[in-house]
DNA sequence: TCTTTTACATACTAACCGGTATGACCGGAC
DNA sequence: GTCCGGTCATACCGGTTAGTATGTAAAAGA
């Protein structure tokens, strides 16, 4: 079994960096070391492999990333902001050289296939639904202006932030990166009570 | 000539569907009705004929959507509703499936190609610097607060309605579009005065 | 009128890709 | 011991792709 995750981890580190379509079946298994027979025993077809990567990897990202952190925060604004100022801090040149491996599959992937699009549309749903519910804790704990419609707001906080990631990932450059981050940081602000 | 624009707008519409590396050159030959020895009599490359449909039809989109809207208006923030609200009820079933062409590119090439992210970025700063320009306008004219930067602001703006398309891309869903731009609409309530 | 250049069309190549067919190794059942 | 299913490796196939080599008709120049 622990042959299915390396390749998991492979494809999704490939997929990030390449895309899943320019993601060639040889450069993941030459980055884990196995063969095409052990790629197709584990794995009906390459798009298999995709579906398994948003399902395992790419939503422990999620979770990990966007939604763990604001679990039961009393002031969801300053838990985004910290994410962003801390852990985005951290990983920052390969989230400001390849974005947010969401936002790339989804851009890539919803036009052309309707299972990708399905599978990371619930990754999102279940983003947004998180989101919605750190605001409405928020709004309880009288952090959050309690004048906004909490799904509107997130979704539109998802919206600004994978907007902001893909700018930086073109402009690969730190300034522009801050721009957003500010111009984001003071539409936080506008949320307060 | 009348081939080379031809070639252009049908590449241009191609990546915009498919995506750069996807665009296959054969299907952009049938739309035309040529064949591969008219494109590259044209182009030297594939490459050569993506950097000329970035300078030349995606150049005029941006004009023509987001930045002559704006010229010389008094209150852009009521024109950027506005370009949302005409412009693009009328072509939002393009733009709801395949999304914003500047984004999809940008975020296909940019961490492939240094020709493409650099000719794109140019765009964008262009955007930018336009978006700047209407909102410090806007603020001599009264109807956009002076509290605010107009630079990163005007780099927000951009960021969060790429991000609000993407989102809308992938969803595919007119309700999940809907709530971004009302999310983007209280935003730029936020800028008034 | 002869020649040269422009503007394409046609046929082909080399490389790469996802996918498959086959077989080897190996641990456990009996 | 041997049979057998699970786990992989190796070699190969068909299709697709960007790119090229060659040919040709027409316009331009002399």
């Amino acid at each position: 079994m622990a042959t299915r995750q390396r390749l998991l981890a492979a494809a999704f580190q490939a997929m990030h960096r390449d895309g899943f379509r320019a993601a060639g079946l040889n450069a993941i298994l030459a980055e884990t070391g196995l063969t095409k027979g052990a790629l197709y025993h584990h794995f009906p077809s390459k798009m298999a492999l995709g579906y398994a990567v948003i399902d395992g990897p790419l939503r422990d990202y999620v979770e990990d990333w966007w939604l763990k952190p604001l679990e039961g925060a009393d002031d969801p604004l300053e838990g985004l902001a910290k994410i962003i100022r801390s852990r985005l801090r951290r990983d920052v040149p390969a989230m400001l050289k390849l974005g947010c491996p969401l936002n790339n599959l989804a851009q890539e992937m919803a036009p052309v296939d309707e299972g990708f699009r399905q599978r990371v549309e619930a990754l999102y749903r279940d983003w947004r639904r998180g989101l919605a519910r750190a605001l409405r804790h928020g709004q309880h704990a009288g952090t959050v202006s309690t004048a906004i419609e909490v799904d509107v707001t997130a979704a539109f906080i998802i919206a600004a932030l994978q907007g902001a990631f893909g700018q930086a990932k073109n402009a690969q450059d730190m300034d522009v990166f801050r721009e957003c981050l500010e111009g984001f940081s003071e539409y936080l602000n506008s949320l307060r009570p």
